[in-house]
DNA sequence: CGACGACCATAACAGCGTTATGAGAACGGT
DNA sequence: ACCGTTCTCATAACGCTGTTATGGTCGTCG
């Protein structure tokens, strides 16, 4: 039983510990199958180890999904620290509101997990709710910038919120099939809610 | 299959069928206690029946959450039914975001399984997103009405989808407590989305 | 060296959705 | 009016789920 890979004892060197390897599992299950076929059965015969690991590890099924929830907001939080500053802070908002479409159109099993409440018993605790937003803090700094420069106008944070809530609207109809995925009409309806806080 | 049902002959004229009266218990658990507390069992005993009946009347749990779908829908589009007729179509527009808002707020458990994937196995089917895209008309309606009249421009059901997606992001983040509810901001949000599609 | 505590595999428990089985009522054709 | 068919639902079982209890192995530390 359980061919001794390695011991928790000297350093980590670059060996997957028993979490990063139920972490990892898991969310290429739920990327590749839903919510619904994360069983904590299925991930610890995947993972090689019992569901015992799970709750040592995440204290079960709920802690296991708000690692998944994370995960899904540190990978938004990565593929936009890794875009290139366009330094016109009008075009830098419409490359963030596609990133962010893209991502999550990319990954609709997480942007689920992200927006909605697909695993049983499992509601974001503040932190968690609170590490998401915080992702969003380059479109603050976005807004803030135009702002700046007189191209936006009102409270920046408000206004970002505003971008956010309605950038992720037209995301969210389109993953749940209540409006057309359409890459040009999603570039429009943006273009227009940036207008809508230009001075006029 | 099921012709409506009819009890013996006596005069129970508003006696429940099984079929409403599993309805109206699983409608009344899902807004007390959320999708999470929907199981088959305890809605048969409820509903002083079992588990089987559920399946002859709906199919199985999917087809129930279906039926529930569809009546979160039903309550938003009669709300909406209801509402007196403003005569400013822009008006109008701003009643409706505020009745859509409302209703959600009021049922966020029939929202979040109108518009997220709280329960298990079960995707709406095209019929049923057809009608919860339906309810949308009288958007429509109102959007047309004011393009006739010049205060808004555009394509009138491109428009329309937009109010809908926009209004649906905002809601969806305060309901998910992503964002703060906020009353007053909220209003705010839905005029800047009107404006944004006035003619300048 | 021995006691302690962390870790995890095994197994059991209660609950779930679903399905099989069978009894009883309702229906339709003659 | 009768009888066979069909529909409906209660009971019980099956396999799955998350969770918890138990026990054994191992590293740590007094």
């Amino acid at each position: 039983m359980s061919a001794d890979e390695f011991k928790p004892d000297d350093s980590d060197g670059d060996a997957e510990t028993m979490r990063e390897r139920v972490l990892r599992v898991a969310d290429d299950l739920l990327a590749d199958e839903g919510p619904d076929a994360l069983s904590l059965r299925r991930i610890a015969d995947l993972a090689d180890t019992s569901t015992q690991a799970v709750y040592t590890r995440f204290g079960g099924k709920p802690g296991l999904a708000d690692a998944l929830f994370r995960s899904g907001y540190r990978r938004l939080a990565d593929e936009i620290a890794a875009m290139p500053d366009l330094h016109d802070p009008i075009e830098q908002l419409r490359a963030l509101a596609l990133a962010y479409r893209r991502v999550a159109l990319a990954n609709p099993h997480h942007y689920k997990l992200m927006t909605g409440r697909p695993i049983a018993d499992y509601d974001p605790p503040r932190e968690s709710l609170a590490f998401a937003a915080s992702t969003m803090e380059p479109l603050v700094d976005a807004v803030r910038a135009a702002c700046a420069d007189g191209r936006l106008e009102g409270d920046v944070r408000t206004v970002a919120t505003r971008l956010w809530a309605a950038g992720h609207g037209r995301v969210s109809l389109e993953l749940h099939g209540l409006v057309e995925v359409d890459d040009a009409e999603a570039n429009e309806y943006f273009d227009r809610l940036v207008d809508a806080h230009r001075p006029r």
